[in-house]
DNA sequence: CAAATTGTTGAATTTAAGTTAAGAAAACTC
DNA sequence: GAGTTTTCTTAACTTAAATTCAACAATTTG
């Protein structure tokens, strides 16, 4: 037996596991193997799949967007903040479990208006997030802005999340490496800065 | 009754809208609700609805490449080539349907094999789409391009499609006027052109 | 227009979930 | 460590969907 509180912990990382194996679709039964209870464990502590599944989707993408700003909190220099805010938009190989996640959640977000809102706060935070890292680099001379920073940092998250789709549908000749230089490809002629890719940690 | 040829483009067309209604989690009698049969006759033309919403679905990609490739065609100049092009590829609306069964298909693609060969197609050919028109602009002149046309054609490609998920979400700032205006200051930016934006027939 | 073919229905069957309740097992409390 | 509460399972029940098929209606063919 475990706590409710640890229980939900598990719950929403084997719903996680089981969302990016079955899709949105994904079945109570199928969220429980993944956890390793019976489905009537699950009820015990959710009314339903549904609320399950929200929580995961929302936990997701809390950590997509957290893990990013953490990451991106420790390096100063703007230019860098940049080459690695796109690397780490982009998802390195299909079975990335974060970005299959939020690919499933884009088409249930046309009908379900919770998912329709979390995408868009994700969305505006990255963007905001973008908006940072850009005006820092022009305030420290770095970045000569071609474009209005809203504009630049908008197509920049529109890029990552296409280019994420691409890769999860495993395009044959877009894989990470081309995703992330074609995204570059756009802040070099945005930013006025050859951002020379430093390589991930 | 009715012909099978002619009752398989009723069925087709009745799983286009009952995808879009529904998700690609849409069920049979769904479908035949919406063709006004019973599950039963929908059997009797296909295996199963997996079948049937595959055909669906890849009508609705053809058709929505081929709808643009058509009303491009009658438009000698580049640039209005172009602003045409990138205006039919964003949906005006939140309930555009072509649109909203292309975003049902990106997390299906994960899973599902066919609809991730499909959509690698169907992103490759609207890159060949505007390649062309890119490379036209080039030879007469009017475009001068900051990068090469294969990464500007990608890019061009990935802003519309991560827009549509935006309009399909109803993202509340970001309509299609807006959405059209963010690809064109990419365009504008990687062509050198100020592409004034020509109002859509 | 009778026979054959094609298309469709409705009812029966099967299958796969989700839901519920009784009670067992673990964890807490005093 | 006995009693209480919390967590979880088993098994029965309910619901919904897919599937199958006999019968029948519409269309075509000779």
């Amino acid at each position: 037996m475990a706590k409710t509180s640890e229980r939900k912990a598990d719950l929403i990382s084997a719903a996680q596991r089981a969302l990016a194996e079955h899709g949105s679709a994904v079945r109570l039964n199928q969220v429980a193997e993944a956890a390793g209870v019976t489905s009537s464990a699950i009820l015990y502590h959710y009314t339903g799949i549904e609320e399950l599944l929200v929580e995961a989707n929302r936990a997701g993408m809390e950590r997509f967007y957290n893990d990013r700003l953490n990451v991106i909190a420790a390096i100063a220099d703007p230019t860098e903040r940049l080459v690695h805010t796109i690397s780490l938009g982009v998802p390195r190989t299909p079975e990335d479990e974060e970005v299959r996640l939020l690919c499933s959640l884009g088409g249930e977000a046309a009908r379900n208006t919770i998912y329709a809102v979390l995408l868009t706060s994700l969305y505006d935070r990255q963007v905001g997030m973008y908006q940072n890292i850009l005006e820092l680099g022009v305030s420290q001379g770095e970045f000569h802005l071609a474009q209005d920073p809203l504009t630049i940092a908008r197509n920049l998250v529109a890029l990552e999340d296409a280019y994420g789709y691409r890769i999860i549908a495993k395009h044959p000749t877009l894989d990470y490496q081309t995703a992330v230089e074609l995204i570059l490809d756009y802040a070099r002629l945005a930013t006025g800065h050859t951002l020379v890719q430093q390589p991930r940690n």
